[in-house]
DNA sequence: GCCGTTTTCGGCCCGACTGTTTTCAGTCG
């Protein structure tokens, strides 16, 4: 099993220990360990076979050996006997907001539910209001719940949710009594999908924010409102598509602002360390202050409790408790790369495969934006179904981008492709083509079925070819959609680092991928990351702000980002004369 | 199930809201 897979299992052990009823602190080690191994740097293999994994925080004996069984075999003691007792059903019953492990247990044995629809029925019934803790109003709400899961997916991603996010921002910072206000939450942290929409508020007078926050246009139904924290299911329709997606407003007083926005940005864990270090002290932090036993300590700014804790501020893209405490402590953050830093992009398609704009239009747009260069990739040979180019048209392409280049005054296109890797890892052109172009991405398109070690194999092959230029999407993830292809990422990530080419950071936000995870890994094995839109019309090259994010998140700073280096520096490195 | 300069047992982050209770359990973030 791979480390994600095991992951996974880790994951769902904890659920249906849940489900059992099992103690609480037992289960969640269960889901610690289930992050923490998602979140291992280095390869997993290595790690089981030279014994470290009982050297991570959170993994003892027990979860070690459960652990090395899912690696080996596929599954675990634990894991077939808590499958032997729980209908697979049950799992499915805890997406409804609501219901949890004591609720979705007490439903199975007492009325013998064990799936969504079998639920549905008790509930139409009148069955579910006559159980011992549950109610009229509980049972209304399960089958609300019920049509909510058909018509919401569980989370959505970030394009969708942080425009819906700034316009309910906007909307309360024009409230009347507002006197602060931000996004909190996955939002905040720039996730790359989000549960729900977070918002909070600093004021005097909480009722009327709240009211009309409830009240809001796009508010679809009201889920819970209280003094200081209301739920609603917002619904907005933009570009043709229908967002739904929940949205919490917390409201605090202004001098509870900061510790507020400490907590509800988060992330969980993140919290929890920084609450451990304020009990180190003494100390209790909470949403509404940090304080000691006899005295509260005054914090204006999330940068004045951080203070006080002994830490740096940390930027929001870094509270995964992935070792940003530590570096708060140590004063070794990084300073992150930033939109501004980006002076051009590489991977962007034109009319000449399956782009909506010409070279000209691309060209002209990212020169608006404030770029120095693009760097056109567009879709090579065998990929006929985007119009890949024949060398013919390649030469022709670049025939074009000499023309441009002298009409354009202070701004450069270079000539790159966006070059498939072929199913035994040669690239699409002979050498003599790929020698006349600035540079090369090089991407999987095809054959994504591929045994883990031929994709693997396939991928680094490709990665020596001494004309390969950098790595475009590594996975071919599509988020919330389609898992990426199997390969190692690591043992690309060391051949892109032996062979020193390059990694795409692909900004689409159905992509994003690589993964912060192993953009982080990337930047330990010295690898530069580049950002790319992948851009198939001019509106999608500001989706290269999508990429900063990810790069963010992966600790990158401007040096680790080969396309912060002005043109000059790159015409240098990829060896093009000016 | 994990962890340890309060160390091999007894802790483990903390508070709001809801619904069903009559003082609290469950869920959520």
């Amino acid at each position: 099993m791979t480390k994600e897979e095991v992951a996974a299992h880790l994951e769902l052990i904890g659920t249906l220990m849940e489900l059992r009823g099992d103690d609480a602190f037992r289960t969640k080690a269960y889901h610690g360990a289930a992050r923490t191994i998602e979140q291992l740097e280095g390869d997993f293999d290595t790690l089981i076979a030279t014994g470290k994994l009982a050297k991570v925080r959170g993994i003892g004996e027990t979860l070690r050996e459960v652990i090395l069984s899912l690696a080996k075999t596929g599954t675990a003691d634990v894991l077939e006997e808590l499958r032997a007792v729980t209908p697979p059903g049950l799992i499915a019953m805890l997406r409804i907001p609501g219901l949890g492990p004591k609720k979705v247990r007490a439903l199975n044995t007492s009325l013998g539910i064990d799936s969504l629809e079998t639920l549905r029925v008790a509930c139409i019934g009148g069955k579910v209001a006559g159980l011992k803790g549950f109610g009229e109003k509980t049972q209304q709400k399960i089958l609300d719940g019920l049509t909510f899961i058909e018509s919401v997916g569980e989370r959505v991603r970030i394009d969708q949710s942080l425009p819906l996010g700034l316009m309910l921002l906007e909307r309360i910072r024009a409230l009347p009594g507002v006197l602060r206000a931000e996004l909190c939450g996955s939002l905040r942290r720039r996730r790359e999908t989000s549960k729900d929409i977070d918002l909070l508020v600093a004021a005097e007078d909480s009722a009327p924010i709240m009211q009309a926050f409830c009240t809001l246009p796009e508010v679809r139904h009201i889920v819970g409102q209280g003094e200081t924290k209301s739920s609603i299911v917002a619904e907005w329709v933009t570009h043709g598509h229908r967002i739904t997606l929940g949205a919490d407003l917390r409201v605090v007083k202004p001098d509870q602002f900061a510790s507020a926005l400490v907590h509800f940005t988060g992330s969980k864990e993140h919290n929890i360390r920084l609450r451990q270090l304020a009990t180190d002290r003494g100390w209790k932090l909470n949403e509404y202050e940090l304080a000691g036993p006899n005295s509260r300590v005054a914090c204006e700014t999330e940068a004045d409790l951080y203070a006080a804790l002994g830490l740096d501020w940390i930027a929001p893209e870094l509270r995964e408790d992935t070792g940003e405490i530590e570096a708060a402590t140590q004063h070794a953050l990084p300073k992150l790369v930033e939109a501004s830093d980006i002076r051009g992009v590489f991977h962007n398609h034109t009319t000449y495969s399956d782009g909506v704009n010409t070279l000209e239009e691309m060209a002209l747009a990212a020169k608006a934006l404030g770029f120095e260069y693009l760097g056109i990739g567009d879709h090579s040979q065998s990929l006929t179904v985007a119009r890949g180019l024949s060398p013919e048209r390649v030469r022709h392409q670049i025939a074009e981008i000499d023309r441009l280049n002298q009409q354009l005054d202070g701004f450069r296109i270079l000539k790159g492709i966006e070059c498939d890797i072929l199913k035994n890892g040669d690239l699409d052109y002979d050498d003599d083509l790929l020698a006349e172009l600035d540079y090369v991405v090089i991407s999987v398109h095809t054959y994504f079925d591929l045994p883990i070690e031929e994709q693997t194999a396939r991928i680094c092959k490709a990665l020596r070819h001494p004309a390969t230029t950098m790595l475009g999407h590594a996975t071919g993830r599509l988020l919330l959609r389609r898992d990426g292809y199997k390969v190692n990422l690591d043992e690309v990530l060391q051949t892109a680092a032996e062979h020193r080419k390059m990694i795409e950071i692909n900004a689409q936000p159905s992509r994003l991928d690589l993964d912060w995870i192993y953009v982080k890994r990337a930047k330990a094995l010295g690898i530069p990351l580049v950002i790319n839109p992948d851009a198939h019309s001019t509106d999608e090259l500001a989706l290269f702000r999508y990429g900063v994010n990810v790069a963010r998140r992966g600790w990158l700073t401007p040096q680790n980002v080969f396309n912060t280096l002005p043109l000059p520096a790159i015409l240098q490195s990829l060896r093009i004369p000016a």
